[in-house]
DNA sequence: TCCTACGATGGACTTCGTCCAAGTCAAGAA
DNA sequence: TTCTTGACTTGGACGAAGTCCATCGTAGGA
């Protein structure tokens, strides 16, 4: 059982195939699939599952923190597993694909009182957008 | 006319009445409309305009430059007429308000050399996240 | 004023995601 | 091991956001 089962069951989790299918496909760098995507390779292992398990597997993985959405503009959402490294985004303007990035700095700490506007801020988002290799 | 129409025509856009209320619709700063806002307020105007031309409208609005996106997880996209003042975006988590921000720092020389993967980088979007006074 | 290509219309369609009632099953109790 | 129960899954209906397209209308140049 991976790491990520085995925490998931340490908080309660109770572990039916369709989670531990689609915590499995979650599984690894660099995977940032779309909720499709997930249902896609879930069905290929559990041929039964419904996108309504899919979307709520990935509604509590993202809720319990072990999961990241990634937002992009006008596409559907895409599923991030590696939410306990901080990380950030590089998209390709071209094709889509996604990497993951360590800045340096203190993005959220750049952001001076004065324009914060009475809002408690938690969280910081950077997103870098340029072509690929491939694409470019 | 404002500026925004008066550099529209300099660029060949055919002025219609649609476009132009569109264009007034999304005058000002802080503004941060979805397209059925947009839609609601044009109506309002200009009660037979179509969804289908508040789409069309917004769309080479941003292919043109002077609107931006604002990406939001899992809500309606946002448009910008700000888009000639750099800035970035405060969201409030709750209600889904934005605030234009100006933070400190230079996010898109905080990504390392090592860290571009040989992508061209060629902009930066930081979204904060947080909670407004009014829902925190 | 007339022409015509560009723009607007509205309704069908697609995509992404949510909801719900009914059926199923994991895992603790006995 | 079997029973029990409430959490989980299912599939289909539904909804929101956005796109497409055939047809009609009109801005603006001749």
């Amino acid at each position: 059982m991976s790491d990520l089962l085995r925490r998931l069951r340490g908080r309660g989790w109770r572990l039916t195939s369709q989670r531990r299918v689609v915590a499995e496909v979650l599984d690894g760098d660099h995977v940032h699939l779309t909720a499709d995507e997930v249902h896609l390779r879930a069905a290929a292992r559990l041929p039964e599952i419904s996108r309504a398990t899919v979307y709520n597997t990935l509604g509590e993985l993202v809720a319990l923190g072990e999961v990241l959405e990634v937002s992009t503009v006008g596409r559907a959402k895409r599923y991030d597993p590696n939410a306990r490294r901080p990380h950030q985004h590089l998209v390709c303007s071209g094709c889509g694909s996604v990497r993951d990035v360590h800045p340096v700095g203190d993005a959220l700490g750049d952001l001076p009182e004065a324009e914060r506007f009475g809002f408690t801020v938690g969280s910081v988002e950077v997103t870098y957008r340029g072509l690929c290799p491939g694409c470019a």
